[in-house]
DNA sequence: ACAAAAGTGTTAACTCTACACCCATGT
DNA sequence: ACATGGGTGTAGAGTTAACACTTTTGT
């Protein structure tokens, strides 16, 4: 037992896993509750943070236990901490965000009673706790992300064509028929591609792969952030 | 006395407020620390979130209790929790974040044995806690939200000029000497700003002001969002 | 030969940049 | 008259958007 002189609230974390596998829709990742409350119910995948643990830390732990899912890039999404929010008492959780591509992270391990499931963005189930209210915010962040960092470095496999990061934003900003010839003009002139070969037995040209350069990337971030280029890395489409 | 089953960790909220004077400074609002720990250290203003009160709510009353600014419109920064960032063990800070004109909120009151004043960015005294790692955070912000939102809108007063509003943003983006012809063109085009007058008694001629106009800002922010618009709402200079 | 997707050339409309210049006011 | 900051015209360079076309593969 632990006594405080004033009341405190608990922290959690929440983990938004936003999946790609090259069609047209997104998914994320859930977890079915195998305790109350909402047992039985749909929810992101968190828990509570440990006393001796970063708030990222909790949910990189958090996330591989309920889900099986590591090695990815974690960004913080919002504090959510409404009182509540969450029938057990005052709970203040903060919610992180990530992106992968779904070939690399397909394992999705159970934790005793729980289940973990990615699902399509559009056939979501009903959610335990606020946990629609964090994935509203989430969307908006992605939808605000994509047009100014490179998104297809974590949703894409490691080499991809052209044609996959079109498929991929037009999945992402929820549009259909970007025009090919400017969609290349523009990924193509931020430099941050690197040509690593070709397609092999497709039943059409083979398309050129291409691999992120993410030291490219972090030169040109830095310039733009100090203010040395103005107008690089635009990533409107 | 309250008890627990399992440790918790305490939760503040820490707010960082930049205001504006017209001048070529930022400026911070920093409090004295009337108590231990770093007692007689400049802070960030800031408290222990209640059990009963929103995070947000919470910001608000800590701001005005240590300082008496109120009436401001405030975002959520990023939540800070390393263990080990407070003396006084686990301690767990939701971090906000504000712009103000100083003319409207000059007033700095000291509750009690605290005092607050504010701070030009670049002579920002030692702070306790992580205090600079928040600022730091802040700043980038800052950077960030003046290349796609008005922030003349909170740093301003009601009304004022095109040439206030360029001084603004070479403050803000620590740069000089904007082409005149090109910052009005491309603030003019947005069309949120409403003229509501000219400048009286001044030793030259006197400028056309401006007001923003939020419910034109607020239907273009959501043209964008929607995708209606695609390249409105540009606020890179 | 065909289907399928990759990839290219080109042009008219538009936007950006830079610089020079004019305007209205108080002293 | 002049200092001061407000405000405008414009031309050349650069970028965007749109469309039609060519290329390379497997079947």
């Amino acid at each position: 037992m632990y006594t405080y002189e004033y009341p405190r609230p608990s922290v959690t974390v929440d983990i938004v896993v936003f999946g790609y596998d090259g069609g047209k829709q997104l998914k994320m990742l859930l977890i079915r509750r195998g305790s109350e409350p909402f047992k039985g119910c749909w929810a992101l995948p968190g828990g509570f943070v440990d006393m001796e643990e970063d708030l990222e830390q909790a949910a990189f732990r958090e996330l591989e236990e309920e889900t099986g899912v590591k090695d990815l890039y974690l960004e913080q999404l919002f504090t959510f901490g409404k009182p509540g929010r969450d029938p057990r008492g005052r709970v203040i959780s903060v919610a992180y965000f990530s992106l992968v591509n779904l070939q690399d992270h397909p394992a999705v391990a159970a934790s005793d009673v729980d289940k973990a499931e990615w699902f399509a963005l559009d056939e979501l189930p009903p959610l335990a706790f606020d946990h629609n209210d964090i994935i509203q915010v989430a969307t908006s962040r992605l939808n605000a992300k994509v047009r100014y960092q490179p998104i297809g470095f974590e949703l894409l496999p490691e080499e991809f064509t052209l044609g996959q990061l079109q498929q991929l934003y037009e999945t992402v900003l929820n549009v259909e028929g970007f025009n090919k010839r400017n969609f290349r003009t523009r990924i193509l002139r931020t430099g941050i591609l690197e040509e690593v070969g070709r397609q092999k037995n497709v039943a059409h040209r083979p398309a050129v792969l291409y691999r992120f350069n993410q030291e490219t990337y972090r030169q040109l971030a830095e310039q733009r952030d100090s203010g040395v280029l103005r107008r690089a890395l635009d990533f409107e489409i």
